[in-house]
DNA sequence: TCTGTACTGTCATCATTAAGACAGAAATGC
DNA sequence: GCATTTCTGTCTTAATGATGACAGTACAGA
């Protein structure tokens, strides 16, 4: 079960499979390549909805900010990914911050060139949808953990999480490089940078895991599951 | 602003507007309506997600259920609203619960007939994103509901979005009927039962509001705003 | 290499809201 | 029309986690 929720996922991965020369050629055409340094600004709240962007290298953090300024992260993009995709849907201004975390480079498509390519390529119809509702499950099964687990769960599963996209095994080992510092962790998963601290120095205190600033390391997966049931 | 969001919103509201003939006659051949009583389920968490559900008449709630027991609900979906869309994407199995609030009309159709008559009705492609993508949006707004706004808060924003979505003005009082238990909005709404009793009880009190088992009537839609932000 | 800034780690205090308990009202089923 | 179940309203208690403060550490830029 767990196995084929995970091939769901990654069915959707790569949009541009199996494309034709052809179209290949016309896709290289309408997009436009860009280096970002850390910690730049892609795209701002208000601003005209009109790019589709794909990450080919580094990470992007999405973020939404409340009236009275607090700050929430939406999602981690990491590199293969699809970001600022409602601008196809003719959402009319940007609703969130997308802001580089690396080093990133990053691929724009005009979104009236991008509808015409999916025109050219209708196949792609189905998989843009499947994206999307990729994302959408996403969505739901964030609300369910905001609801049903506690402060020290989410930032487990976020772990977790973190470990699954982002991991590389290493003997018994899991290292996550780069990580990231605690108020973006609390931001993700709604409670404080020092509650975040708390769980991850008394993980490392019981020898589950071990961080610093540059790097995580999962030593014990098992004992993560198991505390967040 | 808030009118071009409006608007967004409502384009997609009906998925197959202008269709010819011939193909709402396939679309009748391919459907199934049931007519379904009161509080019962229409499908379960694993079972096979294999149709896509329109609402035509009433109303259904989507839960989820925590491994200890403990419910929320997903979200309603009223007369007019497509549901189970899942199944369109290739889920497996149904990750959720979709039970009937009144006596319900709901028209079913396979989702391997669908994707035939999506092949066959290009146009609906684009539709159909733009519907998922609508319901992507809806849960970002939960997400941030959730991190941005106290449990009182919560509470009146969803009797804002009762009021858009169910309610009808006279005079300058606006009408929802049926209302919801209480138990139900706090499912909805991620506090306890007796923390949705206590705000609505206020509410009455200060005269913002009035409601009863049947109805919910929002005396002054204003001071709801402001409470919210 | 120094210096200012950003991040980590820790603690005490306080606010929010969940949970449990129970009485009374309303709805449902027989 | 009566009995049983479900829902509302209210209270008290207790836990979770936010907040503010501050010292120590790492980092980046001059």
């Amino acid at each position: 079960m767990a196995e084929l929720t995970k091939f769901w996922y990654l069915e959707n991965f790569n949009l541009f499979r199996n494309l034709d020369n052809e179209s290949m050629e016309e896709l290289k055409r309408i997009t436009s390549m860009q280096n970002i340094s850390k910690n730049q600004p892609i795209y701002f709240p208000q601003e005209p909805s009109k790019s589709i962007y794909f990450l080919k290298k580094g990470r992007v953090k999405l973020t939404r900010m409340s009236p009275d300024g607090k700050e929430m992260i939406l999602g981690l993009i990491n590199k293969g990914e699809v970001f600022g995709e409602m601008s196809y849907l003719d959402e009319d201004e940007r609703k969130e911050f997308a802001t580089t975390l690396d080093e990133v480079l990053v691929c724009a498509i005009n979104k009236d060139d991008f509808k015409q390519f999916v025109d050219h390529n209708p196949e792609l119809n189905l998989r843009l949808t499947k994206l999307i509702g990729l994302k959408m499950r996403k969505y739901s099964e964030r609300i369910e953990e905001l609801v049903f687990k506690d402060a020290g769960q989410r930032v487990i599963s976020f772990l977790l999480r973190l470990a699954d996209e982002n991991g590389k095994q290493i003997g018994d080992e899991i290292f996550v490089k780069p990580f990231l510092k605690h108020q973006d962790i609390a931001e993700l998963t709604a409670c404080s940078r020092q509650t975040v601290n708390s769980v991850l120095t008394d993980l490392r205190e019981k020898g589950v895991i071990n961080f610093d600033r540059k790097k995580l390391i999962i030593q014990n997966k098992e004992e993560l599951k198991k505390r967040v049931g």
